[in-house]
DNA sequence: CGGCTTCGTGCCGCTTTTTGCATCTTTCAG
DNA sequence: CTGAAAGATGCAAAAAGCGGCACGAAGCCG
């Protein structure tokens, strides 16, 4: 969703998204919505207070964060979101622009897959699959047919279940396009992450998926996980925020792997 | 369809229209209404009300957005969050003292096992498996060993996922307490929630608990939803925050349901 | 056919909600 | 300790909502 749309919109409608932007993004500011919504600061702070006493965002000086954020707010997790947060940005309306109406989406965990399904109210009847119990809260739900939420063993840092995948594809879906955000991406070692039961989950995604797209923050390049995914080869497109240096853009090219950067 | 032949429809198909008008757009005004289909704000609002007591929509100040679009307060859900706060908190509170350090607790969907969840804090080395999205996110991090999501669809207005409950359990896991919030409770039908897929989940949680907990606020007492369950005597313990009704107690006491009023 | 009811509609006065502004207080960083 | 940024509070105007009322069209029935 474009952030020129946040404009003129329903009070009641303007929270909903404003709720979404705090998910989406893990931190907002008072004076940045001002702004994006065009409305003053002190409806802003309404807002924000008004959701606050609902449970829905965790109230701050200066604005708000996710309310599962506040709580951990000094895990790696949280601290990634507000480095990278224009990168993934970026990186989110850019694979969103990339998404078709109707499509089956596959989406792992990670704040930009995160970011990404935030961004896909413009989109109509998409059916999603997902192991990143963010994403149903943060996906605008007039965009999706059905969500589903693959189980397993919750890992708290990164909010997402790892396991039973196999399961899940032994039931037999069919999917058009995986989303997945990895740890580390280089040429040598192709895409990492951070644990080998993601790992392994994350192949098994892309193996199940008729196109992959890798979602990498320019932070990443040249940077190895520990657990390795697979070689380049295995992503049919790659998304970031900056052009790669350039030996991986190199090897990219040579995998015949597709490079969108965001402007 | 050109705007100008909305003008001049019946009242009905004018609705209908209307309808499909909010879905593509996501959100509308009364004023702009008024002016698109030539009537007066008036009619607008009496449409908007009846569209929205038949949920099609959602009526918000100033006009109405996609009834699946409001992720703030207006949700039945967070609605019920609200209103029987104080109740769910003592009910919490309660229940969170009859669990012991270690047990492997089952926790459905809910906002009264939601509240449980959140205070549970001073328990340690739990292990929790839940179909309910919010529980992993309330939970406090410190009193659990392992939580595990149980996947399947995902239900935007519960915030829990529905199926593939037999193969969570076909896994062989072995629970000492289920925790279950139910959507009604009364002497003649026993327990009931509001879909089938949810009832059905529910008592395969009771068949594989060693013990069940239901948890119920006043409000639900002597009153029926729309799936059945299974009769009272598949709780072993009933909390709650008043004495139920003459008839309710007598029918729990004959199914040798210990009931708690939390204090 | 004529009287009757019902429904949809528009209008009017009053209440509620929302919003931006001004003023004073609190918080936070250097 | 101090100044700037953020927040709280009160207030007034504009917009939206609510309930009652009247009018006309359509349908019902003797």
């Amino acid at each position: 969703m474009s952030e020129t749309d946040l404009r003129d919109t329903l009070p009641a409608k303007r929270r909903a998204e404003l709720v979404r932007l705090v998910r989406a993004r893990g931190q907002v500011t008072v004076t940045e919505l001002s702004s994006l919504f065009d409305i003053s600061v002190d409806t802003v702070r309404r807002d924000l207070d008004h959701l606050a006493e609902r449970g829905l965002l965790a109230r701050t000086h200066g604005g708000a964060v996710a309310s599962g954020d506040l709580v951990t707010q000094d895990t790696p997790f949280a601290e990634r979101l507000v480095r990278q947060k224009t990168a993934k940005a970026r990186i989110a309306r850019a694979v969103a622009g990339l998404i078709s109406d109707g499509e089956t989406l596959l989406i792992n965990g990670g704040s930009t897959t995160r970011a990404v399904a935030a961004e896909l109210g413009a989109r109509r009847n998409l059916t999603i699959v997902t192991n990143n119990l963010a994403v149903p809260q943060v996906l605008p739900a007039e965009a999706c047919r059905d969500i589903y939420v693959m189980g397993g063993q919750y890992r708290n840092e990164a909010q997402v279940t790892v396991g039973e995948v196999r399961f899940a594809f032994a039931a037999g879906i069919n999917v058009d396009t995986a989303l997945i955000g990895v740890g580390g991406i280089s040429a040598e070692r192709g895409l990492s992450t951070t644990s080998i039961a993601e790992a392994v989950m994350i192949a098994d995604m892309i193996k199940t998926a008729k196109r992959t797209m890798v979602l990498v923050d320019s932070s990443k390049f040249g940077h190895d996980s520990f657990a390795d995914i697979g070689p380049l080869s295995h992503a049919h497109m790659v998304v970031t925020d900056e052009l790669p240096p350039p030996e991986l853009a190199a090897a990219l090219a040579e995998s015949k792997v597709d490079l969108v950067v965001a402007p």
